[in-house]
Formats: structure tokens, C-alpha cells, sequence
DNA sequence: GCGTTCAGTAAACAACTGTTTGCCGAAAAT
DNA sequence: ATTTTCGGCAAACAGTTGTTTACTGAACGC
């Protein structure tokens, strides 16, 4: 008498859509033992729940699919750090604003950051270029922001970019520092890169000021 | 009438060794287009010219052969550090220096650097392990060197390996991007790391005196 | 209602994989 | 001189792999 549950009669752009990220999903947990390079379709498909050759309907390549997760990895990048530099321009908790977001980041997105430390230097050379793009990218944002702040006026674009990428890398090697470590470590890493940071944003402020 | 060039006369471990050194090879120059998961035994096997059971003579796994892989990629880390500190004190010299040695062992040690960067965070759990804990007993190292600095007098040890690891981090991240950037940018990443290090280095001197 | 589109399938392809087995022959030990 | 050791090999094992093929059937555009 109620209803059937119905075999959702889903519109086909949605059952695409459903099967392709049930292959997005299938390869980011498959990545979290292994590399890309060492993934299979056949392994992605079957853990999807798809035939191998449906693998084709949506990606030519495990590449291609790569490349994605790549994009994926880093979409809420910009808004995560325009949100930090929202809020009150104090170095010091600019500094604690940051390192809480990494934080929640990683811990919530784990297997993206597990991937993306993995495919940065990993084998399959369009997943490496698509990290490596993203990133660049990522340290003209923060040097874009940094020529606001008065603190810094006066440097030159040089002189920013290089402070950018110091930070940036930082905050890189730190998210990938924590994915890896255990619950226990993780407040000890923390306040590691929190010293750090301060050390850094004190050279800064000493800068051509010698 | 000329004496045979002969069959070559080794003793049986002299023949073992190089048996060995020709799978360590081949495995190394296959690692650098592909991740140590995704390599296989007998493409190992096939490339160093043995019989893909011999392999197992000398390894039980491919993951011991990354092992022993890591351990030779950091063999001569100890030497360098020290040669580094051996000369002037001064800091600048000391910064031009370390990133000469730096930029002479990656370009004479690509392969290896380049099998560092890729397993660093593989998807090899044994070989993974055993790069951090070398860059772990390095970044110990170098703490200990810097603790006989004058100018880092009266830090605290805590301070003194936070300050190391930040070298050390640079210093890494440095040797990778080297080793994956094409010639041409290679004399603009010393420079950029080089200033990275002055700031820091800025930064260190007015700790704990502001 | 009706032909078209197309995501998903099963089956077949040849080629590849890690690992074990028993054996060989020469170096080493006695 | 004889026995033992052992690095290397060929062969076989039971899988696995990527990719293409022709096909099915349901959602689509009209």
C-alpha cells in the first residue's frame, strides 16, 4: 500500500552524474593504500560497482580521473584563505586563524590531502603538473593579499612572492605532516608550525629594515 | 694468443653483489617515470637482465629493495651537513653554501632525489616509514650542530629543533622542486631559497630579544 | 507514439603479473 | 678429490590486467 520505494526513475544526466562520482569516491578511497600509478580500472570499477568498460563512458584515462580529484583536492582553497585573512589583521591571530583552518581541513578532508601529498611528486606526470599549477596559483593569491597589509609596504612584487611561497610551503608540508601523523601528534605539530610562522612573520617585519 | 678477456673469474659474492647492484639500478632508472607501487618484479628483473626468480635471491619484496633504495638516496647526508659547517661561520657564507652543495648533489644524484620525492609519501608504508625517520635523525643532527652556534646561545632545545626543522623542511622542499624544474629555472629557485633563508635566518637573530 | 541517444553490460582479446618448484653448474669448503 | 653450498634459470601456477566489441534497455526529443 505505500508507495515502492520506487527504482528512482532518476533522470539519466543524474545517473550519470551519480555513477561518476561513484568512481571519484571508489579511487580516493582505493588511493588512500596506494598510488595512482598503481591503481587499476578494473580496481576502480569494481569498487564502484560498475563494469570496467563503463570505466570509458567517463574518463579515458586514470589520469584524466587524476586530474579531477586534483581539482577537487583544492576547490575551497580560495574561500578558506580569504576567510582567514577576514577577520582582524593581527599577525599573531592571523597566525592561529590559519593553523586552526589547516587543521579542521585536514581532518575533515583526510583523503584529499592524503592524495594530493601522494601525487605531487608521484609518478603520472599530468596529476604532478595539475598539483603543481594549483599551487603556483595559490601562492599569487596569498602574495596578492600580502601587498594589502601594511606591514609590508614598500617590498617589492619579488620580495612578496618569495614570502608567499615560504608560507604557502610551509602550510603545504604542515597539512601533509598532519595527515600522516597520529591524533596524539597532532597538537604537537601544531604548535610547531605556529612558532614557525611567528619566527617567519618576525624576519618580515625585520626586513630591509637592517 | 691474447688471454681471453675471460669469463670473468669473480668470486661468487663479488657475483651477488653486482647481481644486486644491477637490480638496485634498474629499479632506481624504472622509478624515475613511475612510483615504486606501480613497478613490478619482473619488469625489475627484465631491465637488470636476471631471471625474474632470481629477484627473490636477493629480496623478499620490492618494498625491502626501496628500503635499501632510501637508505643509499641519504647516504651522504652526513658528510655533507658537516662539510657545510666545517668552514666560516658566518651565516651568510654559510646559507650561499648550503644551497651550492645542495644544487651539486641534485644534479648529480637526480635519480635518487627525484625516487626521495615520490616515495616520500607513496604508497609504500616500510619505504615511506624509512624517509621519515632519516629526515627525522637529520633534522636531529642539525639541531645539535646549532646548538653550538654562539648567536643561538641560550635557546631552548624545543626552540633549537623547531629551528631545525625549518631548515631542514626548506632544504627538502628545495632539493624536489631542483630536481623537477628544467635547467633554465633552476639558478631562480637558489636564489628565491636563498633569500628564504636570510629572512629566516633574520628572523632567528631577533628572537626572544624582541 | 516512435525513433534516437547513450550509460551500462557481458564477453573476449592477448598480454601481463607475483611466486614456487626443481634443477643445474660452478665456486667454496672439507 | 669430493662434497656441500647457493646464485641463477626455465617452467608452470592461477591469477590479474587494459581495452574493444557488439549488445541492451530505458530515458529522451519530437
Amino acid at each position: 500500500m505505500t508507495e515502492t520505494p520506487a527504482p528512482a526513475p532518476r533522470s539519466r544526466q543524474a545517473q550519470k552524474q551519480a555513477s561518476r562520482r561513484a568512481l571519484l569516491d571508489a579511487a580516493l578511497a582505493l588511493l588512500e593504500r596506494q598510488n595512482l600509478s598503481g591503481l587499476g580500472v578494473r580496481e576502480v570499477t569494481r569498487a564502484a560497482g560498475l563494469s570496467p568498460a563503463g570505466f570509458y563512458r567517463h574518463f579515458a584515462d586514470l589520469a584524466e580521473l587524476g586530474v579531477v580529484l586534483v581539482q577537487e583536492s583544492l576547490a575551497n582553497l580560495h574561500e578558506m584563505v580569504r576567510a582567514v585573512f577576514a577577520g582582524s589583521g593581527d599577525p599573531e591571530q592571523l597566525i592561529d586563524r590559519s593553523v586552526e583552518v589547516i587543521d579542521a581541513h585536514v581532518a575533515e578532508h583526510a583523503a584529499y590531502i592524503r592524495f594530493l601529498a601522494r601525487e605531487r611528486h608521484g609518478g603520472v606526470k599530468p596529476v604532478r603538473d595539475a598539483v603543481g599549477a594549483e599551487l603556483r596559483h595559490f601562492a599569487e593569491e596569498l602574495a596578492e593579499l600580502l601587498a594589502l597589509r601594511p606591514e609590508l609596504a614598500g617590498w617589492s612584487a619579488g620580495d612578496r612572492r618569495m614570502l608567499a611561497e615560504l608560507y604557502v610551503d610551509r602550510m603545504v608540508t604542515t597539512a601533509l605532516a598532519l595527515v600522516e601523523a597520529d591524533p596524539a601528534e597532532r597538537a604537537a605539530i601544531a604548535d610547531t608550525v605556529r612558532t614557525q610562522l611567528r619566527l617567519i612573520n618576525l624576519g618580515s617585519r625585520h626586513w630591509k629594515a637592517s
